[in-house]
DNA sequence: TACCCCGTCCCCCATTCGGCTGATACGCTC
DNA sequence: GAGCGTATCAGCCGAATGGGGGACGGGGTA
């Protein structure tokens, strides 16, 4: 028998959601939370499996909570049900203990084949999901959504990666073995090439498209 | 009730993964064939849910059969099962209708998730070969695991997003309603709390914690 | 050969950034 | 009520950033 505690700040969605997981019999609802703070106190004693998770705004609001999952001395796999759940957040929320990530318009039988896959140790996705996030190592870019992906010359893309790394013009310039002046130019073709005004969108942009890998 | 069609060229392997499957009262198995290419023919008539291969040599051979396996009729998920599941290997699989790679090892409940999940149309994967596959989106990975992750304020993580978009100061106080001296506090407290010295460093951190999503 | 692109270097200059020392006010907890 | 964290505002200043301009060599291709 799975023990699956629920967390959703609504009331309305954990009845509904420990009504769908309560009608197969391999699982039973433990306990019921309204939020993931809650579910990291409410862990350590209900002991439960899995924690299914569903909540309404920003993903990255979760990044803490999940920790506090994980920090505990009991610690369950989670499902998370979200609004969009984008490949960024699905690579950061595999490395704590989330095991599946689902759209909240899952249906009740993905969510039920989620909660049993992430009780037995899998990783869910849903398709959509999986394949963007696994897109993102298909390094060769494959041809990203609007801009006809920029090429940057090798050069170029050595100085992205630094300037990624945050690092300054100057010191760009010292570990390259080149003068500060150089590197700024070479900063502007990149700014003009990826239609951008600053280092740091340059850097965002060149992420997007797969030019640089964080 | 869930059809499925178990594909392995060992008779033993295939009787033990029916055993196994059969086993789950929402699985029946419906047929047994030896290669893919016959799953491919068997699925016309069969019409499985699932198609569950077990296989023993490179992952690549099993290309062709996958294809033909997509381009009849009658398209059923697919669950293999292989001797090591490559990262590359799982990101071209998934763009065809394979929905589940696990290691050959994987053990009954495992199998199990997969098949129903893969029913339900949801992406199953070991954690190790999703978190091999993931492990390419980040190269260098090491802020995230020694720092406990400072936790950001709402405000921050708000400033934060605007210098991902690559927003000056100026710019931020306009969209924020507040004054740039303001602004300019909270991104030196994100600067702090990160401890990085830059925006742009600020920006790369805060995606590899999951603070921001680009 | 002439042309173009890449990479290198240089100057000037306005703007922005980041760090410093301050202050006020709100809400929470002890 | 005292203390702490968050959010707001202010002035100051040195350093970095970003955008102009022009110039030189080297490696390709037409």
């Amino acid at each position: 028998m799975t023990r699956v505690l629920v967390a959703a700040p609504s009331a309305v969605v954990r009845a509904g959601l420990e009504a769908l997981v309560a009608s197969n019999p391999h699982l039973a609802v433990v306990g019921q939370v309204a939020s993931i703070e809650a579910a990291a106190r409410a862990s350590e004693t209900l002991l439960p499996d899995v924690v299914l998770i569903e909540h309404e705004w920003d993903d990255e609001l979760l990044v803490p909570g999940l920790l506090a999952l994980s920090a505990g001395g009991h610690v369950p796999a989670v499902v998370v049900l979200t609004e969009n759940p984008s490949a960024l957040w699905v690579a950061v929320a595999l490395r704590s203990r989330v095991r599946a990530v689902l759209p909240r318009e899952a249906t009740a039988a993905e969510i039920i084949a989620a909660v049993e896959g992430a009780a037995a140790g899998l990783v869910v996705l849903h398709p959509d999901t999986a394949e963007a996030a696994l897109a993102s190592l298909s390094s060769v870019q494959t041809a990203a959504a609007d801009a006809p992906v920029q090429v940057l010359t090798p050069r170029e893309i050595e100085v992205l990666h630094m300037l990624a790394e945050g690092l300054g013009n100057k010191t760009v310039a010292r570990r390259l073995g080149i003068s500060e002046h150089t590197v700024k130019f070479h900063v502007g073709s990149i700014f003009s090439k990826l239609n951008v005004s600053s280092r740091t969108e340059a850097v965002t942009v060149g992420v997007r498209q797969g030019l640089v890998m964080l």
